[in-house]
DNA sequence: CCAAACGAGTAAATCGATTTTTCGTGATTG
DNA sequence: CAATCACGAAAAATCGATTTACTCGTTTGG
């Protein structure tokens, strides 16, 4: 019931030193454990603190440090699960090492994604996450190192010449997935990504593209990328079959590998669209696992992205800066699972209709 | 490329004032936008602003207020698009008004919720956003009052004697459910719920209780509740449909109303294990919706809770408190969308098998 | 014409800790 | 027995702003 509180002015550093009876800086000492304090003082400051009910203001105490206890997380989105994850496990982390997570979401905006960046350099943050908008050649990553801030790069990145970075290991995933796709016999294949995020779309697409090929030679990929945002890909996707369906480019593919989560949202609206069904008229697998595609029917093969590894060494390299620690950036892998569900079968196992239109 | 900045301290306050020529008072009065400063200084302010890049620290200019502009934020967990999108609504909201926004997940946990409270009051955040785990009324919103924390609760609460609350209008959205479920034709429905938080669940099954039985009275209304975990419904379910299946019961129900987004993740999977199809074998709506529930086929019906309105009333009126507002608290529903989708349809239209089970 | 009012600015106090410096006391040592 | 050391604690400086109190001219008003 804490004896009626109410209103009453937060207990200071010197309310509980005086009521102990000894100077602020003898409290200061006791709270932060240093042990050349005299036992009897030590427990006439504890039981000071005790009555009083007294805690250190982290604001105040970070005061006078050059870097704060202070961890600062940039998202570019908190909607989904991928994200959402992330920030729980960052903050999680952050928290056990006594530091507070103040997280923010560029909204896939790298103009936001700068300003955010200076508001929490304002801050004088110990040291930032990162999940870029685009990739590590970004504005906000240029003004992390033009300003000295410490920081991690998450995700949309493969490596950088200034920062630790951490992301899941797209090649190898992006292989396996080639893998079972041949494996079952798919030899035309299509592939769904987002242009804008340059790097790791490209390290998922050669991992495909390479293992694909080395597989078997006469695998035939199409590609179709948006530029930079989701909804030009519904069109583009669109003429894409459109075209496939009566012209001249051939018959469509037997599967569609998404790169990213909204791609796979897209590619299944698309499908639904046109009365495809997976797997008999076409496979899908995406980068990306969220709950519902183990529910749907047909539950959808995903890419798992590993992140409490991600977020786990993110911010195990990011404490090594902060506490000063040496050496060239690394940048770290971390291996992705695939789940092959029933979204991917064998072409030409089912009726493969060529899609009576819906509608 | 900001020359060559790298690690040099950044500029305070006196060393904008001392290269002005000004005290730093006067600095902090142009900063201010105070008008009692002659214009001549102010240039020479801003001038030595520009060159040396100086912003203001917001830790230190906070430190003298007993309010500081930080708003926390609690919510039960980041990774479903209600909450994601709502810390980003309340992200935004907070930073167009000059605060910054911590947000933290409590992982559905009470004890937990209460400890993040106890750090943001050490933070002495000037107002917090709650989210409970379960309800208006657990330690956490207790800790509020004895502290003399300023607070809005939103989502899983009806009313409060202490804080203003903001929250779907659970009741008429799940009048319009039974509307719906009654005028297809269905009268034998099953309700799931999570019994653990107690008010918005039971807002939700009296408004859908109400309603039907007013419409039909002769309507069977199933139900179903977990006591607070997700797993447990799982085979509360598949006994309840078991049951309905063989045995006494009678038949089973053709519709499915979840109260909330993991009930009708659940109520999917049971189906699928069952083979059963919506709507021809059973209809299903939710509440809560997510993207993915167009894509799929059928797509799923659901209760949209009005996120933006929530988060802009929600921090309406935490800032009319902070800024000393009077008055009885205040209680606010917001109006959802219904959106019926294929999921739902009229009961013995389909095969209704009694489900092959697969396997 | 002298006093009250006002305009513009500065010095100093303040917020709540931490850290450095100084101080006093008792114990050790030459 | 005086000089040195060690120890524990207090005093004071510091972090970077804001705010209060006060000063010095200049107007305005009675």
């Amino acid at each position: 019931m804490a004896h009626r509180q109410g209103q009453r002015r937060r207990p200071s550093i010197h309310d509980v030193a005086s009521y102990a009876g000894v100077s602020a800086a003898t409290v200061s000492k006791v709270m932060a454990g240093v042990t050349t304090v005299k036992p009897e003082n030590a427990q006439r400051v504890f039981d000071a603190v005790g009555l009083l009910g007294y805690r250190v203001d982290p604001l105040a105490s970070d005061m006078r440090r050059a870097k704060r206890r202070i961890i600062g997380a940039i998202m570019p989105e908190f909607e989904s699960e991928f994200f959402g994850q992330m920030i729980t496990q960052l903050e999680g982390l952050a928290e056990q090492r006594g530091y507070t997570l103040v997280a923010a979401s560029s909204r896939e905006s790298e103009v936001r994604e700068k300003e955010i960046l200076e508001r929490m350099h304002d801050w004088r943050v110990a040291g930032v996450v990162l999940a870029p908008v685009r990739n590590e050649h970004g504005p906000a990553a240029g003004f992390m190192k033009a300003n000295g801030m410490t920081g991690v790069l998450i995700d949309r990145v493969l490596s950088d010449d200034a920062f630790d970075t951490v992301s899941a290991d797209s090649e190898a995933a992006s292989a396996e997935v080639a893998r079972e796709l041949i494996g079952k016999g798919h030899r035309h294949i299509l592939v769904v990504g987002l242009g804008e995020q340059a790097a790791t779309m490209h390290a998922r697409l050669d991992g495909f593209r390479g293992t694909a090929l080395a597989l078997a030679s006469d695998v035939r990929i199409d590609v179709v990328l948006a530029e930079s945002d989701v909804e030009p890909l519904r069109s583009q996707l669109r003429d894409y079959f459109d075209q496939g369906e009566g012209g001249s480019g051939g018959k469509r593919p037997t599967a569609v590998y998404s790169l990213f989560l909204k791609g796979t949202l897209v590619a299944l609206s698309e499908f639904r669209r046109r009365g495809w069904h997976c797997p008999n008229d076409i496979s899908l697998v995406g980068f990306d696992d969220a709950e519902w595609m183990q529910v749907t029917w047909p539950a959808i093969a995903a890419v798992v992205q590993p992140v409490r590894q991600i977020a786990g060494h993110a911010m195990d390299a990011l404490f090594a800066r902060i506490e000063g620690g040496e050496g060239p950036p690394r940048a770290r892998l971390e291996p992705c699972q695939v789940l092959m569900r029933e979204s991917v079968g064998s072409p030409g196992n089912g009726p493969h209709s060529g899609g009576g239109h819906r509608q």
